[in-house]
DNA sequence: AGCACGCCGACT
DNA sequence: GTCGGCGTGCTC
C-alpha cells in the first residue's frame, strides 16, 4: 500500500515535463521550469517564463550537463507561453556555450547578443495604416480641419495615423473621425524586410587568371564540411571579388551567408560592389541599427529570407538556419576583439562557429595576423595567395625620412612644426602635379598634452589617469577613455598663472594648420573621427576625395579603411613611431598593418604612389619591413621573438582586472586574490600592478596578468581562483581571454 | 538585469 | 516619528 502511493507519486512526478530554460541575464544558472499541459517545446524553443514578478524571453535548452542538483517539481513556476519564432538553431545554442565556457562570461550575457531584440520575438503587432477611399459623403459636415486631411491623404499613399495628424496639422481626433466614418480605411503595412535574393549569376567584374585560380579554391570548399581558409592578398589584388565568387557557390548551393567586416557603417564602398555583383544589397547587421530593422533583420536571418547578411562582429550570433560560408574581412583587424561585457574575439568565435555548422570559413586580409599565419603554417588553416595588384597599379614605393637628420624646420610664424623639408617638398612636388596627398598622424584633437608654463602641471582627467586632449575645434579638452569633456580653462588650475597652458605634440588638428601655412592655396580637408560623425557625411566626405575636390587630406586611421582614391599618389606618416612605444605585445604587428594599410591607399590607379615614413628610428624592424616590402620576413621575425619570450601564440594569455570606486577594496582584493593564486607547472600568475589606466571612468584598477602552458585548461583554474571572490562594495573582476589591450 | 528587502539621514 | 537613499541578494 505504502509503495503504491510512492510509485503513484514518482508517476506523478514523471508526468509534469520539466525544461531548462536559459534567460538572457547575467546568471550562471540555467532554470528549471514545468511544462504547462499540452504545451510542446523542443530545445531551443523561445518562451517566455516567469522570473520573480516579471515576464521574460528565455530558450529552452539542452545542454549536456543538466544532471546538477534540481529543484523539486513542486517548486518549479510554469512555462508562460511558447512565442511563434523558430526554434534557435542547434548549432547557435552550441555556440553560446562554448563561448561562456571560453570567455569565462555568465552563458546568459551570451544569449543575450543572440537574442538581443526581444521585441522581435513577440508575436508582432501589425502595424497600421490609413488610405483615404472616398470623399466626404453626405451628412459629414466639411470643416477645415478635415479637409487638410482629405488634401494631405489626397495621393492615396498609406500613413500611420499620427503622421496623417502631424502632416495634416490636426488633432488626432479628426483623423480617427474620418476613419470611423469610412472616409479613410485602415490598411496593414508590410512586416517583411524588403530584399531581393542576390543573384550568384549577375555578372558584374571579370576576373584575372590569378583570381581566377584564387576563387576557384575556394569554390570547391563549398559543401565539404569545415575548413578554414587564409585568402592572403596584397591591397588592390581584388581580394573582395574573389571571395565574392565563393558567397555565389554558397548562394548556388542553397546556403546562407555571413560575410563579417570590422566596421560595416564605413564600407559604402563595399556594398556598392556587392550590389554590383549580386545585383541587391544584402541584409546588414551593425551597431546603427534602428530598433525596427534589427528586428526584421533578426526575423529574416531566421526564415531564411535574408540570404546574405554583412555585419560587424555581432552578426556572428545571428539565427542562420542554413549557413553555408563565413567569410571574415580584414581578418586582423583589432575591431574583431570585443572590450566590452562579454569579452571575445569574433574571428576566432568565427572559426568556431564553422566548424560547429561544419561549413567553410574564409579569413581575407593583406595584412594576415600573426596567429592566421601561423595557423596555416601548422596545417591548422589553408592559404590562398594573390600577390599581384589587378590591373596596371604598382605597389607605392616606401622611403623614410630620418627626423634625427632631417629635422621639421621652424614654420614662417616662428611656431614649431612636424613636417620635415623632404616631407614639405615631395607634398609641394605632388599638388604641383595635380595629384593628392595624405597627411596620417593617428592623433585626434589639436595636442595630446597641455601643461602650464608657469609651474609644469598637467592637465589630467579627473576620472582616468590620462591626459586631456584639447580639441581646438569645438574649444574643449577631452578624454579619450571616458568622454570627460570640459572648457579650455584660460588660468591653470593649479596655479592661476595666466595664459600659460602650452600645447604639447601634434595631433591631426595642429597639423592641420601647419598645413594651412605651408601650402596656403591648397584645399585641405580634415579627417578624424570627430569629424566623420556617420555613414551619409563619411560618403559625403570620400566622394569629394574620389572627385578631386580636395588637394590634401590630413587624417587619423579613419582614412586607412578600404577607399579608393584614384588620384591619391603621396602618403606621408608625420609619425611612423607612435605605435611602437608601449608593451603591448602585439604593438609591432599592430602598427606594421595600419601603416601598411595606409601606405596602400597610394597610387591605387594607374599613377604609382609613394609613401614616406618620418621616423626616428629607421632600423626598427617594422619600418624596415615596410621599406623592404618584406611582410613574410617581419612575421617571421615576430613569431620568433614571441616563441622566445613564451608570448602568444605559443603560450596563453589572460588578463584579470579588479576595479572598485574605493582604491583600498581593489587593493584588500587584489592581495587575497595573490594569495590564493593558482600554482602549477607551465604557469605565471604576474601581479597584482596598477593597471597602466590605474584610473578609468572613476574606478581603481589592479591587473593581474596570467600566462600558461597551451595544454593547462586555463579557463578552469581562472575559474576556480576568481569564482569564490566575494564581489562586495562595488568590486568588479573581468576577466579577458586573449587581452589584446593592454590598458 | 530588475526588483524586493533592509538598515541609516532630512522632512510632513 | 515616517519617506527614501541605494547596498546586497535572489530570481527556477
Amino acid at each position: 500500500m505504502c509503495s503504491h502511493a510512492q510509485s503513484g507519486v514518482a508517476n506523478k512526478e514523471a508526468d509534469i515535463e520539466r525544461v531548462r530554460v536559459l534567460l538572457p541575464l547575467p546568471l550562471e544558472a540555467i532554470y528549471d521550469y514545468a511544462v504547462p499541459e499540452g504545451m510542446v517545446l523542443e530545445p531551443g524553443a523561445i518562451v517566455e517564463v516567469p522570473l520573480g514578478s516579471r515576464l521574460l524571453i528565455g530558450v529552452v535548452w539542452d545542454d549536456a550537463e543538466a544532471a546538477g542538483e534540481s529543484l523539486p517539481i513542486s517548486r518549479l513556476k510554469p512555462v508562460h507561453t511558447r512565442l511563434p519564432a523558430a526554434p534557435l538553431p542547434q548549432a547557435l545554442r552550441r555556440l553560446i556555450e562554448w563561448v561562456a565556457r571560453y570567455t569565462l562570461a555568465p552563458i546568459g550575457n551570451v544569449l543575450r547578443m543572440a537574442i538581443p531584440v526581444s521585441a522581435a520575438l513577440r508575436p508582432e503587432r501589425p502595424q497600421r495604416a490609413l488610405r483615404r477611399t472616398s470623399d466626404l459623403p453626405e451628412g459629414l459636415r466639411e470643416t477645415p480641419a478635415r479637409n487638410r486631411v482629405l488634401a494631405v491623404a489626397a495621393d492615396g499613399l498609406a500613413r500611420t495615423a499620427s503622421d496623417m495628424a502631424r502632416e495634416a496639422g490636426v488633432g488626432p481626433s479628426v483623423v480617427k473621425g474620418l476613419a470611423d466614418a469610412g472616409v479613410l480605411e485602415w490598411v496593414e503595412l508590410p512586416v517583411h524586410l524588403a530584399l531581393a535574393p542576390p543573384d550568384p549569376e549577375q555578372d558584374g567584374f571579370s576576373l584575372g587568371p590569378a583570381q581566377q585560380t584564387a576563387a576557384d579554391q575556394l569554390r570547391s570548399r563549398i559543401g565539404q564540411g569545415f575548413s578554414a581558409t587564409l585568402l592572403d592578398g596584397v591591397t588592390g589584388s581584388g581580394k573582395t571579388e574573389v571571395y565574392f565568387e565563393a558567397v555565389a557557390e554558397a548562394l548556388r548551393a542553397g546556403q546562407q551567408v555571413l560575410v563579417l567586416q570590422p566596421e560595416i557603417a564605413l564600407s559604402s564602398q563595399w556594398l556598392a560592389r556587392f550590389e554590383a555583383r549580386f545585383g541587391t544589397r544584402p541584409a546588414e547587421w551593425h551597431s546603427e541599427l534602428t530598433p525596427a530593422q534589427r528586428r526584421l533583420t533578426w526575423r529574416a536571418v531566421a526564415d531564411g529570407s535574408a540570404r546574405v547578411v554583412v555585419g560587424a562582429r555581432s552578426a556572428l550570433f545571428l539565427p542562420f538556419t542554413e549557413l553555408g560560408l563565413i567569410v571574415v574581412d580584414e581578418e586582423h583587424d583589432p575591431a574583431y576583439k570585443q572590450e566590452e561585457g562579454v569579452i571575445y574575439q569574433a574571428r576566432d568565435m568565427a572559426v568556431l562557429r564553422a566548424s560547429l555548422e561544419q561549413i567553410p570559413i574564409v579569413l581575407a586580409s593583406a595584412t594576415p595576423s600573426l596567429e592566421s599565419v601561423l595557423n596555416v603554417k601548422v596545417g591548422k588553416y589553408d592559404a590562398v595567395h594573390l600577390s599581384l595588384r589587378h590591373g596596371s597599379a604598382e605597389l607605392p614605393k616606401v622611403e623614410t625620412v630620418d627626423l634625427r637628420r632631417d629635422p621639421p624646420p621652424r614654420l614662417p610664424n616662428g611656431a614649431r612644426g612636424w613636417l620635415s623639408q623632404t616631407l614639405r617638398d615631395r607634398v609641394q612636388a605632388t599638388l604641383e602635379a595635380g595629384e593628392q596627398a595624405l597627411l596620417f598622424l593617428n592623433r585626434r584633437g589639436y595636442a595630446p598634452l597641455t601643461l602650464c608654463r608657469a609651474c609644469g602641471h598637467r592637465l589630467q582627467c579627473p576620472n582616468c589617469t590620462t591626459w586631456l586632449v584639447e580639441h581646438r575645434l569645438t574649444g574643449r579638452l577631452q578624454c579619450h577613455h571616458c568622454g570627460h569633456a570640459s572648457r579650455l580653462p584660460s588660468h591653470c588650475p593649479s596655479c592661476e598663472a595666466e595664459d600659460s597652458l602650452a600645447a604639447c605634440g601634434p595631433g591631426v588638428e595642429r597639423l592641420d594648420e601647419e598645413v594651412a601655412l605651408l601650402f596656403p592655396e591648397a584645399r585641405r580637408l580634415l579627417l578624424s573621427s570627430d569629424v566623420l560623425t556617420g555613414p551619409a557625411a563619411t560618403d559625403e566626405v570620400m566622394r569629394r576625395i574620389r572627385e578631386r575636390e580636395v588637394d590634401l587630406v590630413v587624417g587619423t586611421q579613419i582614412v586607412a579603411k578600404g577607399h579608393h582614391f584614384p588620384w591619391l599618389t603621396l602618403v606621408g606618416v608625420v609619425d611612423a613611431d607612435l605605435g611602437l612605444a608601449g608593451g603591448d605585445l602585439r604593438a609591432g604587428e599592430r602598427s606594421f598593418q595600419l601603416l601598411h594599410q595606409v601606405s596602400g591607399r597610394a597610387g591605387r590607379a594607374e599613377r604609382p604612389g609613394q609613401v614616406l615614413l618620418q621616423t626616428y628610428e629607421p632600423e626598427h624592424p617594422v619600418i624596415h619591413a615596410l621599406v623592404a616590402g618584406d611582410r613574410d620576413a617581419f612575421l617571421e621575425r615576430e613569431a620568433d621573438a614571441r616563441r622566445q619570450g613564451s608570448l602568444p601564440p605559443f603560450t596563453r594569455l589572460a588578463a584579470l582586472i579588479l576595479s572598485a570606486p574605493d582604491p583600498t577594496i581593489v587593493d584588500t582584493a587584489a592581495t587575497a586574490l595573490a594569495r590564493s593564486a593558482p600554482r602549477a607547472e607551465g604557469l605565471q600568475v604576474l601581479g597584482p600592478a596598477p593597471a597602466p589606466l590605474a584610473v578609468l571612468r572613476g574606478r581603481h584598477r589592479r591587473r593581474f596578468l596570467i600566462k600558461a602552458r597551451r595544454d593547462l585548461p586555463l579557463q578552469t583554474l581562472l575559474r576556480d581562483w576568481v569564482g569564490p571572490v566575494p564581489l562586495r562594495g562595488g568590486l568588479r573582476i573581468q576577466v579577458d581571454i586573449d587581452p589584446y589591450s593592454f590598458l
